[in-house]
DNA sequence: TCCGGAATAA
DNA sequence: TTATTCCGGA
């Protein structure tokens, strides 16, 4: 039917910017492994064609305002084949991301977002750069000084560091300043063909293709790249390039490759949200190395700038996460293959009342023949639910608690805040922590901690208590073996 | 405009 | 699972 549309095909070994083939698979992993909304957002970024259509918001870190959410949502539209899409719809989806935290909007900006980068690009994809003077020109994301901050140094002897090597990049022809001109429209026509009709040229301008497999390809790619990846082999074998190895350092490939949606694979948060309990997205992926201090100041603007936003005060601190973003100690090997867990967000609170309404249960008598037909009864997961369940199978299972030493290394990040509990994330909890000061209208961090404490276990408060002191200065017990900072990479950018 | 529930598609 | 589609509410 719709010729133009169709979609994924993953970049064989010729795609120049690899996703891990899971990125794409339409099937492998839950969800349609399509082209998610918040990537194709990213997309449209990073291309100055765009700009006048989305941009990356001055002044702040990951936000970006849609300029025309009308053509935006015609865009993704026909991206994804949806000839009826509409900001409205768009919108929807994007407000999923909130309690994916992959996403929150700016509060008072019209059709403003905002990334949370560091949850998505960061842990994931440390190697990616995005640096505003460097690369990106204009449109350039607000994230960059995180960002040009992390600039992982390549680890692989081919790939000079970043920036100019294309070996393997996000969005590559977006960046440059190339034509300015053709963007005018280039909105609808290059969009045209490009994005719409087959994936893979979009996904090739996204993606950057270093090795111009194609004739098409070389193109328009141009040298500068926006988000580098880090091209270091061995961590996904099919995908050395792939942003989304795990990590730098060379793991198990079985381990590591995991299906895990893309979206929230990326995300630390998202690493305890793990879609499916196969998957552990961590092995590898909480290692690569960073500059601590960086990494801090980094984090902390982020923190800042997100608490600034008035992110959904459902999506806080709703997220009991167990596992700090970093940590390359544990033996690959041993890694527990699980050690995050996120609790799945909450579900809508209004529904009780309709649970019941007899009604319904008679209208939908069609087809209910189970005398129980509560499954449909959606559970609120309170906070406190939450977390006690957390605690709960902590104390339980024995097993859970490989997942502990995570935290109770050394490892963890001093940069990380001091987890709003137990089994937050350090972002999370970065997060949390810088948003608890100023704004306790949001929630109520205060009778969550007592609430916390009464509820943890001792080994918990433990850690929670190594917790707190860590955050106060790094520690030094990191190794640095271990966090291996490139030693400033970054650099290069700021200001 | 924005939010989020609910049903549903893929 | 991630959207898409609708829709009522704020």
């Amino acid at each position: 039917m719709k010729a133009g549309c169709s979609i994924v095909d993953k970049p064989e070994g010729g795609g120049g910017y690899h996703f891990p083939e899971w990125a794409y698979k339409t099937e492998s992993s839950p969800g349609s492994r399509q082209i998610q909304l918040w990537h194709f957002i990213l997309e449209l970024l990073q291309k100055e064609e765009f700009r006048h259509v989305i941009a990356w918001q001055q002044g702040e870190y990951g936000e970006f305002v849609i300029k025309d959410p009308d053509e935006v949502a015609r865009l993704w539209g026909r991206r994804k084949c949806k000839p009826q899409m509409n900001y409205d719809k768009l919108s929807r989806a994007l407000r999923y991301y909130y309690n994916k935290r992959i996403l929150h909007k700016t509060k008072g900006k019209r059709f403003t977002y905002k990334f949370n980068f560091n949850k998505l690009v960061m842990p994931n994809y440390p190697f990616i750069n995005i640096r505003p003077n460097g690369v990106v020109p204009q449109s350039a994301p607000p994230v960059p000084t995180a960002s040009s901050r992390f600039h992982f140094p390549p680890l692989d002897p081919h790939s000079p560091t970043d920036d100019s090597q294309p070996a393997a990049r996000f969005p590559p022809g977006s960046l440059l300043p190339s034509h300015p001109e053709a963007l005018g429209d280039a909105e609808r026509k290059a969009e045209g063909p490009e994005l719409e009709e087959n994936t893979s040229d979009w996904r090739r301008d996204l993606l950057a293709p270093s090795h111009p497999s194609g004739s098409a390809a070389a193109q328009k790619r141009k040298p500068d790249v926006v988000l580098p990846l880090f091209p270091r082999p061995g961590i996904f074998p099919d995908h050395p390039h792939s942003p989304f190895a795990v990590s730098p350092l060379p793991g198990r490939p079985g381990m590591l490759n995991v299906p895990i949606s893309p979206a929230l694979s990326l995300t630390p948060t998202l690493f305890s949200y793990s879609p499916s309990p196969g998957l552990s997205p961590f092995a590898g992926s909480s290692c690569f190395s960073f500059n601590p201090e960086e990494m801090k100041h980094y984090l902390h603007s982020q923190a800042c700038s997100v608490f600034n936003y008035h992110l959904s005060p459902r999506t806080f601190p709703r997220y009991p996460l167990v596992v700090p973003p970093l940590q390359c100690q544990v033996p690959l090997e041993e890694q527990p293959q699980f050690p995050i867990k996120l609790q799945p967000p909450p579900a809508g609170r209004k529904n009780r009342e309709r649970m019941e309404s007899p009604e319904e249960a008679a209208a939908g008598a069609a087809t209910p023949q189970l005398p129980n037909p509560p499954a449909r009864v959606k559970v609120e997961p309170a906070v406190e639910k939450e977390e006690e369940e957390a605690l709960e199978k902590r104390d339980e299972v024995g097993e859970e608690e490989e997942k502990l030493p995570v935290f109770a290394r050394p490892a963890a990040p001093a940069w990380i805040p001091i987890p709003a509990h137990p089994g937050s994330s350090g972002e999370e909890a970065a997060e949390a922590s810088v948003e608890k000061p100023s704004r306790d209208s949001c929630g109520d961090p205060g009778n969550q901690e007592k609430r916390e404490d009464a509820l943890m276990p001792p080994k918990l408060r433990l850690k929670r208590r190594w917790n707190g002191d860590s955050r106060q200065e790094i520690p030094e017990g990191i190794p640095n073996g271990i966090w291996h900072l490139p030693k400033a990479v970054a650099t290069a950018s700021d200001t």
